[in-house]
DNA sequence: CATGAATGAGTATTCATTCAT
DNA sequence: GATGAATGAATACTCATTCAT
């Protein structure tokens, strides 16, 4: 225990520099293969260290999931923030939330794919918590749904589960490449807000 | 235990077929904690044999998969089928086939979970079949949507990804008890139907 | 237990006509991959039926490999006897002895192989069934030897010894076709006739 | 807890080492069952460990072989090479370098019986390379018959694959305390040298 | 003669985790 | 911060064998 050596305990407790590493490594394992099929040696070995050497940064594989789910979460919150921060038409400003989403989702980073892809109760221990985080963003989507100028009685919940069942649903089909996130993200609200009934 | 229904130890020789009892012991874990999280000891046990026995009946976990699998989509087929076979409106008939849908995913039977929560490449080596399996339903499911007089130009594809996606994705939110299948596709349909844009 | 049914209990107490079938079969796989790395499954699947059924034949593992076994002793027997019976130089008698000897082993087929591939103890149980075989047969080509010309005190164990080994190892790398038993047999006992020192 | 003898904890961090002691394990027990009679429980119980421990040093149980087997040719031939480097009379080298090969299959250490016992297509993932370890021994004993003073048109290939026969089936009769490696190559090669047609 | 169904013990291998260094 | 070495429990699967039918 040097007292003195470290230059302040207080400012840099902890270096831990390679976290990122592992974080990047977990999520990339996670969103490919799920929590279950991914074993400590994959994610030690893609981040360059023995597999035992993991558990100086993390107490165990469930805590090393909740830290990668926990990042996604605010990954795709911080994508759709400034859609549901615009000004302007609602239904516009729900098109550009769902873009957002579907973009995090789909493409940008492994992080968000894992929000989705990962089942809480994969690990039992942290389940509690990943479903927390998970419906703290479910909220922040709430509010672009919430801001709709709808017909009296319609169904909010039922629309906002729709909606998000679709968008995370597309996961399981979803091709890079073929149509973008952004024109599907369209599609889908076109046919909420458009009166299909002829 | 029935003295008389037996028709004879001759003409039936001794096929105890516990070969169901694997089947529905495969789906329940399959259903409830995915395919990866179930062992084959899991499986026997609930069979009430021991795992090496279940080798007699499946060449491997993955073929014990496949039969399960397609068990499912058997089932959800035959539920979906005379919601599909009604005239009438068809607007009405989509929501009768959702309601069947959502019923045999949420509620009816572990096998028709396990289709939805199953992801082919758990099982890499049958993934062809599954997703073979999975396409197979879907194009069945296909026909409710293409029967709706819809304006043209309508993108029945992504009307028919919007409403699958959000029926599947009700499984990971859906508690049995709050509300029925019925209702909840009756809900679905009619945002879809009903114009949303005040 | 039909007592009249049968023709003749006693000229024919058990038909067991599959019985060369399965030694057929059990001879194969016990050339080719050797006695502990055959299964009974591959042995019953090759003859025709279930694991279960070999048991009406055989009482073990073990035991069908001793008639196995015994058969290729058979057969090699059979196979050099002629050469061994024949008149005249007994240096040409040594080497059809040699070449039937090899034939039998490499070419004809695999009931000889099995008993110079199977070594007596990969089954404990009958090793020393296994071994008596053997040495009967090894007695019967220790006559070939016996019956040479040679200066007194020359070694004729280890001559046999030797001679033997060269054979028997020749399964470690003989294929056919490009020579045969015939033409290595010559080879072989030219080498201990003909003076080698110059 | 040696005080002294440790050079220091940093300059000899810490090598216990135990993988020679697995070595050694697995040799004893391949050239004694063979490879396929031998389980990794064998193995690491011999070495005094787990048998899941032993994954940490082999990848798998075929690489264990691989490695057994290479310090075994790398033994005989270790063994072989003084012999082999004498000047002299050719037949003498012959004979010395055949007791030398004896000596380190039958008696010196199982790591040489491995390399006689072991047939490759035992393992097949790793059969090429157990080939061409043999090979590259047999290379080294050729040289001894290449250097014999032989009389033309004698079939220096044939002489060569029966003498290593006549050696390496030894393997199989030969027991420890009758007969010396030493004598035994005497005999084998005196055969060979001296004319036998009286 | 043969099968259908199962057993029980065994196989190689994997994995999250631990801990002294 | 990280490693080398190991643990212990689990995993899918195999196999010789049994036995009622």
């Amino acid at each position: 225990m040097p007292a003195v050596a470290r230059p302040s305990p207080a400012t840099a407790p902890r270096a831990d520099n390679r976290l990122p590493l592992i974080l990047d490594a977990a999520a990339g394992f996670f969103a490919d293969k799920g929590y279950g099929y991914t074993s400590m040696r994959d994610i030690a070995g893609a981040a360059g260290m023995l597999p035992g050497s993991l558990y100086y940064h993390f107490a165990s594989k469930e805590e090393l999931l909740v830290a990668v789910y926990a990042e996604g979460v605010r990954r795709i919150k911080a994508a759709v923030a400034p859609a549901l921060a615009r000004d302007g038409d609602p239904w516009e400003r729900l098109e550009q939330v769902c873009a957002a989403h579907l973009a995090a989702l789909l493409e940008d980073s492994d992080y968000g794919q894992v929000v989705v892809r990962v089942r809480p109760d994969d690990a039992p221990v942290v389940a509690a918590q990943l479903v927390a985080l998970r419906d703290e963003y479910e909220r922040t989507f709430s509010q672009a749904v919430a801001g709709l100028p709808l017909p009296p009685r319609t169904d909010r919940r039922a629309l906002r589960l729709m909606l998000l069942g679709a968008l995370n649903w597309s996961q399981t089909w979803y091709r890079t490449g073929k149509e973008s996130p952004q024109s599907l993200a369209r599609r889908f609200v076109r046919l909420l807000r458009d009166p299909l009934e002829s």
